[in-house]
RNA sequence: GGGCGGUUAGCUCAGCUGGCUAGAGCAUCCCGUUUACACCGGGAAGGCCAUAGGUUCGAAUCCUAUACCGCCCACCA
């Protein structure tokens, strides 16, 4: 063995890197089939036989439209630490990189980036000819981002190189959505979505961004139904008979129950009336709505909306008699009167002024959106908001629609916000959505206890079973489609427009009727589409949904539940997070899987004819099926309209849903779907780590915990480490406009990859954000240097050492007689453990700091100088007379122990900066654990 | 509004379950050095440990409030 010097001069990282990369790659070290004593590859069945413990970390794949970003690059740098020190460790270590699809956001670069480039819109192509497209695209990027992955040093099995659209992984995840829907775990279900009539396409909340922007907001006056108490009267038994023969000639009146003898003229459809209240003593003005003759009275009192009419339930009679009955007491002879006449019910409209009536009359509410109000299935007010206290259960009439809704109450409606009372659409607002399942739940627990309370923010809500029973559960209905049109049960005259368009004839039509009484601008936030931009619509859309209920507890249970080791059985770094994550499982509702995109992994889901989802009249979401050319209800469980399955079904009208599922979906498999394409699973699963940033851990961690649950019973990793946001030159968040934007090509050009990778490490701790400032790379480059020239000074040092003296791994604090020597010793075995603890710990922050500091102010600074009179001579500049000269015996005990420093020292480095290390390890003397490269050499 | 974290030198951060005069690096200033390194060495200056209470023989450390900063969640229709 000969000890190789350093070249002069400082370390030019542009001239080893690549040199050093190439190595590796060449020799396919990074595999775990490569055998550092031979340095050769293994086959697949010897490497799972060796003897070495395994060690494996799926690499969390970035998206595959383009270059790995500075966050993805400080990812690798964590991942090729754990890595490599696994690896000096004595592992065979498997680390595989891959790329994600990326679905919505794939599509939205692809579209915007070459489509809308070369002026193709995609519904011009047809699927599959858009696919293929996307995928070359894709490929080629991927290539791209291999180099960048390679280059920042990462050291995995790039032979092992997967796409998460690879055939082999379409398969796995394919098989995992049929046996879950077997299993009951998926199902298909109508749920609000946020639609972006754009894209066409269902996106997820966090691909949603807010907007702010001046909206107005409106004022409308929705009546309460007491009024259509008036809706029944009575009349003479020939005016009834005129209206049978249908003799126009025939005057029919309005009998005013208080006034008997009183009529107030002809009536018909469409006319107004003015009535007079008997609760109130005073008239209202109304629209007769339709003329209904019964031939029987009694037949009346059958109709379900005669109840509904009056305010208490035991006040309705049950008939004719008993309605005689009631009337007698009301005045004299009144009774007697009605006897012999038949009945006719007249439906009126609200008042026809709605801003003339009292004040409780109404109940004024706020709106953003009066557009969705055909689409109202209550009014909503805070439970103790005393100005509604006596409203809650009654029933108001939506302007325009006609419909009676109820009055219901929410904690989340703030009294102090408009006017407190917040109309209630679930099909198109997703708070509201959420208010009507509150409210139904709370119908649902009825029975169980005899008073309903819910507290929220240390307010109490009470309701009475009664009254909740009263109002019953309150429905959605769907009155905006995918085609942002008008649909349902709306006015004709709106039907089947743009909302947008038709808006300022609602806004008119609703100020002649008197519903709207005041408008105002205000600042509101809007959900716009972070891709397109197009304004999101909240809208009922059916969907496949994953049934969480049953993945919480085995998935909470993973990091709650303590194994023999008194750990987790899977851990979460930083700690802190296990409280998100908790909170997140805990409150997770059913997951959404299916996307209407063209990137991605098709639904396995086949329908026997053309499948439709459409709004019927009474603003309900149908799905239907065209089976022998006829439109029928969709039957979800039957096989002859649905199936589930990878394979089409042998005949040919059989065709595949449209929707892709969502990219967590096969991502969340990720784990175990690469290590099934490989035949890795017995000797690497459940893999070692899982890195990657603290911000997907809800959607990506949590969901892989689901996946493998379900498909393996296991945890797929036992740590989570979570790397925090790398942000820009000036501590603030990386955004063009600010300008603080790091190129990562022209940074490592400049300063060298170890010098980035330092600062991705130094003083960082797992969670927390951290920049990358020119003041740091240009410290570690400098940091680099010192390492160069530090053991450049060794190596020079050590060329006359004997043969034997350069074994130094067995030396032992005894064999030493000097001070100084012992000092520079006990340091580096000191150094070891505090590295050695925090690489375990995952505290690659101090890591990297104990080493920096150690390094350069101790081991170089103060324990170098020491031992400098014991291996060289000193002479007196001007005399040249010697001052000190080494003696030999106490040399080469300095020699031994500053080999013994160097060596230890690069091999703690090595992790962390790999080129620098690498390269001044081929000049090192080699004994017996140490190999050619540091990859492998012991720890 | 709810939750989590933070606040220590100009900057970036250590400081574990309370115990020497509170530490590093960078930057600053001064001095030095060319037999590893000017991408160097030595030294100096720099802190009421956010604020106010409390527990304790003793608090940067534990407790309680407050303020400010950051992030996440929910958001005013």
């Amino acid at each position: 063995m000969k000890t190789n010097r350093l070249p002069d001069g400082p370390y030019n990282h542009k001239e080893h890197e690549e040199k050093i990369l190439k190595n590796w790659l060449d020799k396919k070290m990074y595999k775990p089939e490569f055998n550092p004593e031979t340095s050769e590859v293994m086959s697949l069945e010897e490497m799972k036989k060796d003897s070495r413990t395994p060690w494996s970390l799926i690499c969390p794949p970035p998206n595959a439209y383009g270059r790995p970003h500075i966050g993805n690059l400080s990812g690798y740098a964590y991942q090729d630490a754990m890595a490599r020190y696994q690896r000096m460790n004595g592992k065979k270590v498997l680390m595989i990189p891959g790329k994600d699809h990326a679905g919505l956001e794939g599509e939205g670069v692809f579209v915007r980036e070459v489509l809308e480039k070369k002026k193709i819109r995609k519904f011009d192509l047809e699927r599959e000819e858009f696919y293929n497209m996307m995928m070359e695209f894709n490929q080629e990027n991927m290539k791209k981002a291999l180099k960048d992955e390679q280059e920042i040093g990462l050291s995995a099995d790039f032979d092992r190189n997967l796409f998460t659209l690879d055939e082999r992984v379409v398969d796995i995840v394919l098989s995992t959505f049929v046996k879950m829907f077997d299993d009951g775990m998926i199902y298909k279900g109508v749920r609000i979505i946020n639609w972006d009539p754009k894209a066409r396409s269902t996106l997820a909340d966090n691909q949603c961004e807010r907007l702010e922007r001046e909206g107005t907001i409106y004022n409308l006056r929705y009546p309460l139904v007491k009024h259509r108490l008036w809706k029944i009267n009575f009349y003479h038994e020939k005016i009834l008979n005129s209206i049978r023969d249908g003799s126009k000639t025939v005057e029919s009146r309005v009998l005013n129950p208080d006034e008997p003898d009183r009529f107030f003229g002809d009536i018909k459809a469409g006319d107004d009336l003015i009535c007079f209240d008997k609760n109130k003593g005073n008239h209202l003005h109304m629209k007769v709505k339709a003329v209904r003759v019964y031939e029987d009275s009694n037949e009346f009192f059958k109709r379900e909306d005669f109840s509904k009419i009056y305010t208490n339930k035991n006040d309705v009679p049950n008939s004719y008699d008993e309605m005689i009955e009631q009337y007698e007491k009301l005045a004299d002879g009144y009774g007697e009167k009605l006897k012999k006449n038949g009945a006719i019910a007249i439906e009126l409209e609200f008042p026809v002024k709605p801003s003339e009536l009292q004040n409780s009359e109404f109940i004024e509410v706020a709106t953003t959106r009066p557009e969705t109000m055909f689409g109202d299935t209550a009014v909503a007010v805070n439970p103790s908001d005393e100005r509604y206290k006596d409203l809650i259960g009654k029933k108001v009439i939506i302007p325009l629609a006609n419909r009676e809704i109820p009055i219901i109450t929410s904690h989340r409606v703030e009294k102090d916000f408009g006017t407190g009372a917040l109309k209630i659409t679930p099909a198109h607002a997703l708070d509201d959505y959420q208010i009507m399942l509150e409210w139904n739940e709370q119908i649902n627990n009825i029975p169980s206890s005899r008073r309903v309370d819910s507290t929220e923010g240390g307010r109490r809500e009470v309701l009475s079973s009664s009254v909740l029973e009263k109002i019953g559960k309150i429905g959605y209905i769907n009155v905006i489609g995918q085609d942002i049109q008008l649909h349902g049960p709306v006015p004709e005259k709106y039907k089947g427009q743009v909302y947008m368009k038709v808006m300022p004839e609602i806004i008119k039509d609703l100020e002649e009727s008197g519903a709207l009484v005041k408008t105002e601008k205000l600042m509101q936030n809007i959900l716009i589409s972070e891709r397109t931009k197009a304004i999101v619509e909240p809208m009922m859309s059916s969907q496949w949904f994953v049934d969480v209920e049953r993945l919480k507890e085995p998935v909470i249970d993973m990091v709650r539940n303590v194994s023999e080791d008194g750990h987790p059985r899977l851990r979460i770094h930083p700690e802190n997070m296990e409280k998100a994550f908790y909170s997140w499982m805990e409150n997770l509702r059913d997951w959404a899987i299916s996307r209407s995109l063209w990137w991605g992994y098709r639904m396995p889901v086949w329908y026997a004819g053309e499948v439709e989802e459409r709004i019927n009249d009474e603003g309900e979401i149908q799905s239907v099926i065209n089976i022998d050319g006829e439109w029928i209800t969709l039957d979800p469980t039957n096989k002859d309209h649905m199936r589930v399955q990878l394979e089409k079904p042998e005949a040919s009208s059989w065709h595949q849903d449209d929707n892709v599922l969502d990219t967590w979906f096969s991502s969340g498999q990720w784990p175990f779907a690469t290590l099934t394409v490989f035949g890795l699973m017995d000797t690497f699963y459940p893999t070692d780590v899982m890195e990657t940033g603290f911000d997907i851990l809800e959607n990506w961690v949590s969901r892989m915990m689901m996946f493998s649950h379900i498909t393996q019973d296991d945890i797929p990793f036992k740590d989570v480490y979570l790397h925090g946001l790398v942000k820009g030159t000036d501590g603030q968040k990386m955004s063009k406009s600010k300008g603080n934007l790091v190129n990562i090509d022209e940074v490592r050009e400049q300063y060298g990859t170890d010098a980035v990778r330092m600062v991705y490490f130094y003083q960082n701790s797992a969670g927390s954000d951290y920049a990358m400032t020119f003041d740091k790379l240009k410290n570690f480059k400098q940091f680099n240097n010192k390492i160069w020239n530090a053991s450049k000074f060794v190596l020079m040092n050590l060329e006359d050492m004997k043969e034997e003296d350069k074994s130094v791994y067995d030396l032992k604090e005894s064999d030493l007689k000097i001070d100084e020597v012992k000092a520079l010793y006990n340091h580096v075995i000191e150094t070891k453990e505090h590295i050695t603890k925090n690489i375990e710990d995952f505290e690659f922050g101090l890591a990297t700091s104990n080493l920096y500091q150690n390094f350069w102010h101790e081991f170089a600074d103060i324990h170098v100088e020491a031992l400098k009179p014991l291996i060289y001579t000193f002479k007196d500049k001007e005399t040249g007379e010697t001052i000190s000269e080494p003696k030999a015996e106490e040399k080469a005990e300095a020699q031994k122990v500053l080999l013994f420093a160097l060596k230890t020292y690069l091999k703690m480095l090595h992790p962390f900066i790999p080129f620098v290390t690498e390269t001044i390890w081929s000049a090192v003397p080699k004994e017996s654990g140490d190999y050619e490269s540091l990859l492998y050499t012991k720890w």
